[in-house]
DNA sequence: CCAGCAGGGTGGTCGGACCACTATGCGTCC
DNA sequence: GGACGCATAGTGGTCCGACCACCCTGCTGG
């Protein structure tokens, strides 16, 4: 009926992968909207259901779908940030020049989003930055700084109002690439340098003076990159 | 001796896909080297040859592992490239108001990437820059302008020296998405405009004066973008 | 009226079988 | 002796059928 039998190419998993994107992406399956089950879905496509059961994980590891034991398989919401997690993976996966790479990217993306939050940022929103600046300042206990200085960029990301941007961010900041990075730097005693840094960042979100919140975003961010280039140099 | 019993936490493969990631992150398997087959992988983990294959084709389309039919299984360079494959799906499967914010993100970065290219452009490169402009500029079909225009950019974003950066680039122009959103913006007659820009691209390219250059660039995508605005506006 | 239980339906796992492809080595033929 | 070609073992690819673990619904009984 309309199985069409296919021209064959490549492997059944993969054409059932692109199959099941197809259907989303000309929008006969719906955000949130409950799948076929997995023998449904097998026999509509004429493969068995181990094949299936491939594409629809490898879909689930994109955050295009999402299985819920017992009760089915949903389209999630496709949102920036169930897409963009598997960013994280290239930043736990990468080492040396790399690195560097992605601190550079970062850099870039870091400071124009904080330019454009200095512009638009709430006051509920630069409360909530403050409060993170403070518990930062607060401890002394490493995990609970690094847990800190994530919120504190999150949030300035996310009052940058593109949600698509502070999902990558998200991901150039996984919390094992931080902790692989940012160990080594902070322990050449740069916690002072980063609390100036912090501070000059939050300055100028409360100034809402973009120009001043890209530069000490950039700074910040490139402090960190030059030191890790040197580190890799010679 | 060493199936460590694990603690239980998740399906049977999310707790493989975590095994074979911390195998890479520790490197215990590096680039290019060839895993055990899958009937082994999955007596190590105490699992089935089913669970295993999962883990393995999720790992594949992330782009960590590749499976060679008939041969075994192959880490992979880990390349930006190889990683950042998966990003062309975020693209493909974002619409209205994110493919704002996607284009927002590559203007951001193309216009970064042009001013690095400027500075660090060579002779072939730029020769090459001349000759998708050329050939852009020589035909009138749509297919033919779209291949030039994607090479174009691209030899531009190698030119910036940041690999990882060219990746993300090539994935926010993945055919799919320039085919959506371009499509509508030259059908209204935009042909004349964006030879215009990319000339003025070339031109600070070939002047090597990267402001130039970033100021070109953010103007070509940025004109796409305030069209694109102006469409899911009212 | 509500709480608790039982059933059906769903994804998750397993084991085994067979197919398709690759690579290797041996034998044959020039 | 060397090059070619074929047989073969080993690998990933696919399929099947069974069972388990979990969620949800509806029925039952208080």
């Amino acid at each position: 009926m309309d199985d069409e039998t296919a021209p064959q190419k490549g492997t059944v998993t993969q054409r059932a992968i692109e199959r099941i994107k197809a259907m989303i992406g000309e929008g006969r399956l719906e955000p949130g909207q409950r799948l076929p089950t997995e023998r449904d879905l097998a026999a509509q496509l004429g493969i068995s259901r181990s094949s299936m059961r491939e594409a629809i994980r490898a879909l689930t590891v994109l955050g295009v779908l999402e299985a819920r034991h017992g009760s089915g398989i949903y389209v999630t919401q496709l949102e920036a940030g169930d897409l963009l997690e598997t960013f994280g993976v290239v930043a736990d996966l990468s080492r040396g020049p790399r690195l560097v790479e992605l601190l550079e990217i970062r850099r870039i993306l870091e400071s124009t989003a904080t330019a454009l939050a200095a512009a638009r940022i709430t006051g509920d929103q630069l409360a909530e930055v403050e409060k993170h600046l403070a518990a930062m300042n607060a401890t002394d206990d490493p995990e609970e700084i690094l847990a800190h200085d994530l919120a504190f960029h999150r949030v300035i990301a996310t009052a940058a109002g593109n949600e698509t941007m502070a999902a990558i961010l998200e991901g150039l900041s996984s919390r094992t690439f931080r902790a692989r990075v940012w160990r080594g730097y902070q322990e050449e005693g740069a916690f002072a340098r980063t609390r100036r840094e912090h501070a000059a960042i939050h300055r100028a979100l409360a100034a809402h003076d973009p120009e001043a919140a890209r530069a000490a975003a950039a700074a910040h961010v490139g402090e960190v990159e030059m030191w890790l280039r040197a580190q890799l140099g010679p």
